[in-house]
DNA sequence: TATTCCGATAGTGAC
DNA sequence: GTCACTATCGGAATGAG
C-alpha cells in the first residue's frame, strides 16, 4: 500500500485550504510525472497522460467530508490523503491527476505492476469500496479511469516483459525489429499490410479491483499485474488478499446484498487459507517462503509466454 | 548439555575395543585439565582432582550394555558416550575421570557455571536416572562423586564472583586481603586466631539433580549454578527445565513409586509453564527475553550477596 | 485487510 | 526433555512543530 514518503518536513495543511475540488494544486489533468525518468522519449506511461478535463463529480459539502477526514489524517491508515490532496508533492509517485483521480504506483507493490487509482471526491473517498460503488455515477467515473489506469499498466508490462515474450517476438520479427530490446507498444498494427501475430496480450496480465476490508481509510482500487512477485510480498495475507475472493473486481460492482463476498467471516477466511499458486495450481499450506521461490519461477515461464 | 566437538575425522571406535571398564585409556584417576589454563599455580579445580581410585561399580555384562550403546552411537542422543569411553580426547571440556565417573563443562552452559557428571558404568549409563537412582550403591557413589563436582563448581563461582561478593569482601579485609582480585578459596579459615566473617556460602549457590526427562540417552547429573545467566539459555524449556520440579535434586532419589514428577503431564506442564524468576518470584508469562533482561539485572544483585 | 520491529512458536534435520 | 536453522505466527507502535 502507497504512503507518502520523503516529506517529512512538510504538514499537511487544514483541511480548509486544502479541499481538492477547490484545490490550491497546478490544474488536475498535468501528467505530474514520467515513469522511468526517460526524458521525453515516447513512454508507454506518457502516451496516456493528459486526458480530457471533466468536471469533478462530487460536490459534497465541506464541513461534513473535511470533519471525517479530519480523524484519519496524520495517522497510517489516512496516509492516502496526501496524494490526494497535493499529488504534486510526489512526482516519483504519481503518474496521473484529473479533476476526479489520482493515480499513483503503489509504495509497496505486491507485482510486478501495482498500482492504486484515488477517488479525490471527499464525499465517497471515505466510504467501503461495497458502499461507493453502489454510486452507479461515481462507479462509471471509477471505471472509466481505471482502464486508463489498466492500460498505462499493461503497457509498461509491455515495456518490461516485452523481450522475454515469445508471441511479442513473433510479432516483433514480422515486423523486422529483431531481437534487442523491449516493444515499447503493443497497440494496434493496423498500419501493416500483412496479418501480424497478435502478440501478446498484457491487458489480459492485469486486474483491478479493490480488497473486501481494506485498512487504509482512503478508497483505492488496485490495478495489479497478475505475477504476484515482489519483495514486499511478505506474508500470507499478502498474497492471499490478491488472489482470492478477498480481490473484488471492479467489473463485479456493485455487489449484492447478499454477496458472500461482503461476509467477515468468509473474507478472514480467505486471507488465512492455506497458499495456491495463482498459476498452476500447486498447494503450498502455510508454507510462505516455499510459494515465493515457486513464483520466482512461475514468473521465468510466464514472463516468456 | 555437553557435547563433543572438534573431532569431526574421528570416528568413533567399535565398542569392543573401547569399552571404559577395559579402557584403552590413560589411569583413570587422572585430572585431565586444569579449567582456567593457569599453568601450576594454585586453582580451586586443581586443588580437588586426583582423588583415590576405586573399584569401577559395574561389571555388568559387556554384551548387554554394548548393544544398547550401539543403538545411540553416532547419533545426537548418544554424543555423551565420547566423554565417557575417550575423556583424553576432551582436555579442554573435561575436568575430572575417576573409574566410575567424567566430570565435564557442559558444552552448552545455561548458568553460569554448568557442570555435568557421567557414569561409566555400561549397566546404568542408559538407564532412566529414576531407575539407575533406585540401585543404592550406584547413589551413593554417584552422590559421593556429585559432592566433589559441587564443591568445585563452588570454588570456581567463588573465584568468578568472589570480588563482587560483599559477605566475601568483609571476610578478605577482616583477612587483610584487601579489595582487589577474587578470594579463590572460601573454605574453612580455622588457621586464624580470631572468629572470621564466614565469607559467602557458594556451595548453596550449587544445584545438583537430574532432568525428569533426558534427552540425551546417557545418565547425566547436572551441578549447576543458581543464576541462569546464560546467552546458551535461548528457550523457555532451557529456564524451566532447571527452575522447576522437572529439575529434580539427587538428594530426593530414590524417588517414591508415587511420586509427582515421574508422571510425563506433569513433566510437560513444567517445561511449558508461565516464566518465574527464580530469585525474586516475578512472573513474566510467556516473555522469554523480557526475563532474560530480567536476570541480568538479578545477576548483578545475586551476585553481590 | 498499511509497515516494521521484536519476539514467541513450530518443524526439520543432524553423525 | 539436544542444538541450530528456517520460517511462521503474533502483538505493539507507528508522525511530529
Amino acid at each position: 500500500m502507497a504512503e507518502p514518503v520523503g516529506d517529512k518536513g512538510e504538514v499537511p495543511q487544514p483541511e480548509s485550504t486544502s479541499h481538492p475540488t477547490t484545490s490550491d494544486a497546478k490544474p488536475t489533468t498535468e501528467a505530474v510525472a514520467s515513469p522511468s525518468n526517460t526524458p521525453a522519449k515516447r513512454n508507454a506511461f506518457t502516451e496516456l497522460m493528459a486526458p480530457k478535463p471533466k468536471a469533478p463529480i462530487s460536490q459534497a459539502p465541506q464541513s461534513m467530508a473535511s470533519k471525517a477526514s479530519q480523524i484519519v489524517r496524520g495517522v497510517w491508515r489516512g496516509a492516502l490523503i496526501e496524494y490526494i490532496e497535493h499529488p504534486e508533492r510526489f512526482p516519483d509517485k504519481v503518474l496521473r491527476v484529473t479533476a476526479n483521480t489520482v493515480l499513483i504506483k503503489d509504495a509497496f507493490p505486491k507485482a510486478t505492476i501495482h498500482l492504486l487509482l484515488l477517488p479525490r471526491s471527499p464525499a465517497h473517498y471515505l466510504l467501503h469500496p461495497h458502499t461507493a460503488f453502489a454510486d452507479p455515477a461515481f462507479l462509471a467515473m471509477m471505471r472509466e479511469e481505471a482502464a486508463v489506469g489498466a492500460r498505462l499498466a499493461a503497457a509498461e508490462l509491455a515495456r518490461r516483459l516485452g523481450s522475454f515474450s515469445a508471441s511479442n517476438r513473433a510479432r516483433d520479427e514480422a515486423m523486422g525489429k529483431g531481437k534487442g530490446g523491449g516493444a515499447a507498444s503493443d497497440r494496434d498494427g493496423s498500419e501493416s499490410e500483412l496479418p501480424l501475430p497478435a502478440g501478446r496480450d498484457y491487458a489480459a496480465e492485469i486486474r483491478v479491483g479493490t480488497h473486501a476490508h481494506p485498512s487504509m481509510a482512503h478508497l483505492h482500487v488496485h490495478i495489479i499485474s497478475r505475477d504476484m512477485r515482489s519483495e514486499r510480498a511478505r506474508h500470507r495475507k499478502h498474497y492471499n488478499s490478491f488472489t482470492t475472493p478477498f480481490f473484488v473486481p471492479l467489473a463485479d460492482y456493485p455487489l449484492g446484498e447478499d454477496d458472500v463476498r461482503r461476509e467477515t467471516g468468509f473474507q478472514n477466511a480467505n486471507l488465512k487459507r492455506e497458499l495456491v499458486c495463482w498459476r498452476c495450481g500447486k498447494e503450498f499450506g502455510n508454507r510462505f517462503a516455499e510459494l515465493k521461490r515457486h513464483l520466482e519461477e512461475e514468473f521465468e515461464a510466464w514472463k516468456k509466454e
